[in-house]
DNA sequence: ATCTACCTACCTACTAGTAGATAGGGAATC
DNA sequence: GATTCCCTATCTACTAGTAGGTAGGTAGAT
């Protein structure tokens, strides 16, 4: 089986571990040994945490936004159902938090570049999903809000499903109005 | 002005920090060098730190639910809005994460206590806002679903705001129905 | 005399990060 | 065709600092 390069295998652990402890639960020595070779060749492809850290969220940025499509590829309803879809499939799929939800728990903690590549999966997903509130009718505000309310209600549903140990759950939220 | 006790002022640190950056983000040196003493005399007061975790996630939860009151101390609209008003003051007044939310997205990654403790915080606060929804009128089981849609809303909501650095978002979210 | 709350001094394991060596491959030069 | 040279990806060996945790001691209060 071919395996996938060096790059992309520890960008792969890296991410993993974020997802499932955070900023400071991923380490050079840890995702080495997973690949089979010495901590200190892990610096040669990132010169440090703070730039891998970087790559992981960039990366999972791009990845999360391309399996989304334009947000005009559908009708409204149904973008926001893939929407969802791409949160739900993050949780159940691979049993893991949204690397982003995580770092941005612990966003006043990380470094900043970290932080900015964090800030700009919110951003760009805000923007993403506030288009399709504006072609549902919204105006620019209200779409903005209202695309707020959703990311939020997801990012905290993987939190609470997880700790309930109740995944259902996840999914009777993405389809309950909150307040 | 008169300093509260060692127990106490170890709980504050390892709280504020652990909001900040999660469970790997204190240390029984930092607490104990902000304190003035040594890292072995915290030792002394918590066992490890897995019992301090679990202590500061104990503590968090009952100052939480002493703080909103019996669910039945006025009527629904109102609980609800004493409940959001928690979450609201967590937020802007301390400038933190919940604990427990943050924890709640590290829980995989937690030591058993902890995590325990964790899950304890929102079953009950589950239990607590579900009892407002059926005092409301809904049956159990969409109290339960509605309760956990708020929870994950405003958990959610205080990842985004902290991430855009757009406290105000937190505040319009928490006033608009998500999906 | 015992208990409380600390101390010193230490341990082992892990942290990120650096310097310098090396083995192998490809390309340009003689 | 062999030699030289550079590039890639890794290694060994190291540094300085931090992690949680422990053993044993001590000053002061009860």
């Amino acid at each position: 089986m071919a395996q996938p390069d060096t790059v992309t295998r520890i960008l792969d652990i890296a991410e993993r571990m974020a997802r499932q402890g955070g900023y400071n639960s991923f380490s050079f020595r840890d995702i080495a040994g997973e690949i089979g070779i010495k901590a200190a060749s892990v610096h040669y492809h990132f010169a440090n945490k703070e730039a891998l850290g970087a790559a992981i969220a960039e990366r999972y940025t791009e990845n999360f936004l391309a399996a989304l499509g334009g947000p005009e590829d559908a009708v409204p309803d149904e973008m926001i159902q893939r929407y969802v879809a791409a949160y739900r499939s993050a949780l159940l799929d691979d049993g893991l938090m949204c690397l982003c939800g995580m770092f941005g728990a612990e966003i006043s903690d990380l470094p900043a570049l970290v932080a900015a590549k964090t800030r700009m999966f919110f951003e760009r997903n805000m923007d993403w999903l506030s288009s399709v509130y504006v072609a549902k009718g919204l105006d620019a505000a209200n779409a903005r809000v209202k695309a707020g309310a959703l990311i939020a209600q997801l990012e905290g549903a993987m939190i609470l499903a997880r700790s309930l140990g109740d995944m259902a759950l996840f999914d009777q939220i993405s389809a309950t109005p909150a307040p």
